[in-house]
DNA sequence: CAGCGCATCGGGTGAACCCCTGATTTCGAC
DNA sequence: GTCGAAATCAGGGGTTCACCCGATGCGCTG
């Protein structure tokens, strides 16, 4: 039976998991938390690791990236409600095998741990579409924005963190400007720096890439 | 023994919490969709009705104001991934009870509806804060933009909602312009009648509009 | 004190955005 | 056959954005 480690931040979830797919493969060991999954996955050596795409510390990214070069034969497949294309780019990027959204039912989701464990890729179908535009190369699609990274955050002041907060919720300069009782000609500055320390170009990325990290 | 309905589109995560629930309370049924929501509960009459806030068709709101009128006794625990004020507030003023996330135990959990069935108003610890400050007063906040409703959305026109999608990815009017093969001036008079029928003000507003409701 | 990061402003440019009026065509409904 | 909704486009005007250049103060550090 193929072995899987479970991490995800909502216990409940992994009951689910756990309840529906018990019969078919054998959960050696659950995680809430990157950090715990990490020491978890290295310990009980899964042959696949069904691994939660958000959550707080790096979500999965941070266990693919730190249990990918220690043990390279384990497969991980993502499991997430998000199905934008960034987030399964990065995924896939970082090493996983496969990407499916929760809304998959239990039987599918056996199959897809199943046919990751035998080496296959799998895709929830609608977004098999998207990923295969994304890796073509040049994007048909726009702008596609090179993903700022939570590092590039810690770089911003807190005047620019300010802004930024007011900035992803919507408003215009001359709003923000008057919030915060300065110039509009101070906001565009801070604007500008918080986009280029971001390496974002354009308010609309800006906003996607703060509601995707919840900043309200 | 408290009856519950359980509502959400992940077939997983209503697993877990029959698994996990099933020694205390009575899980008398459960929906995937609005729709077989309302049927349901009102077919089963359950006291507590589990909600999920996020899900295709209106979500857990949908299901709120279609069964509070037809079944005012019927207590209502929004129960979700997002702790965002606006999702908080929209469910209590729909006549939700109360609003956990899904990263509670299932301790917590089965603690929550049984108080929600006995009558209480629950909340998860990190989000009483926020609750209470919403409905102090008004957010001294400028321009707010009159938050769009649902009701609105269903105003569009299939082309508009076209429109949308891909305002919301942050494509520019010339590039929406070349993927749907019209002129520009075309597209701004749909973003134009997007904007006014949700009541927004600009596509910045719009993008957040949409990121929150995950329309990609 | 000299240097540096931070916050504060300004001027100017080109592009993108928002709105208004007005027009045509198509298509289904009354 | 007419009416209205939807979709298409154009012209024009004002606003906002993103970026370029520069400048001034303030506080901290070597």
């Amino acid at each position: 039976m193929t072995t899987v480690y479970l991490v995800d931040d909502h216990a409940m979830f992994r009951a689910g998991v756990r309840a529906e797919l018990g019969g078919r493969v054998e959960v050696v060991g659950e995680a809430a938390t990157p950090a715990d999954a990490v020491a978890g996955i290295v310990a009980s050596r899964p042959q696949v690791v069904l691994l939660d795409v958000h959550m707080p510390d790096g979500g999965g990214l941070a266990v693919l990236r730190q249990v990918g070069e220690r043990l390279p034969a384990t497969r991980f497949l993502a499991l997430s409600v998000s199905d934008a294309a960034e987030d399964v780019i990065a995924l896939i990027r970082a090493g996983a095998r496969g990407y499916v959204t929760k809304t998959i039912s239990a039987d599918d989701l056996a199959d897809a741990v199943e046919r990751v464990a035998g080496g296959d890729v799998v895709f929830s179908p609608l977004l098999a579409g998207f990923v295969l535009d994304a890796f073509r190369d040049a994007p048909a699609a726009p702008s596609v924005a090179a993903a700022a990274t939570d590092a590039d955050f810690d770089q911003l002041t807190p005047r620019e963190r300010e802004v930024l907060r007011l900035l992803a919720r919507g408003y215009a300069y001359k709003e923000i400007a008057a919030e915060l009782f300065i110039s509009v000609k101070t906001v565009e500055t801070h604007a500008s720096n918080v986009l280029r320390k971001l390496r974002l170009s354009s308010r609309h990325q800006l906003t996607r890439w703060a509601a995707d990290r919840r900043i309200t």
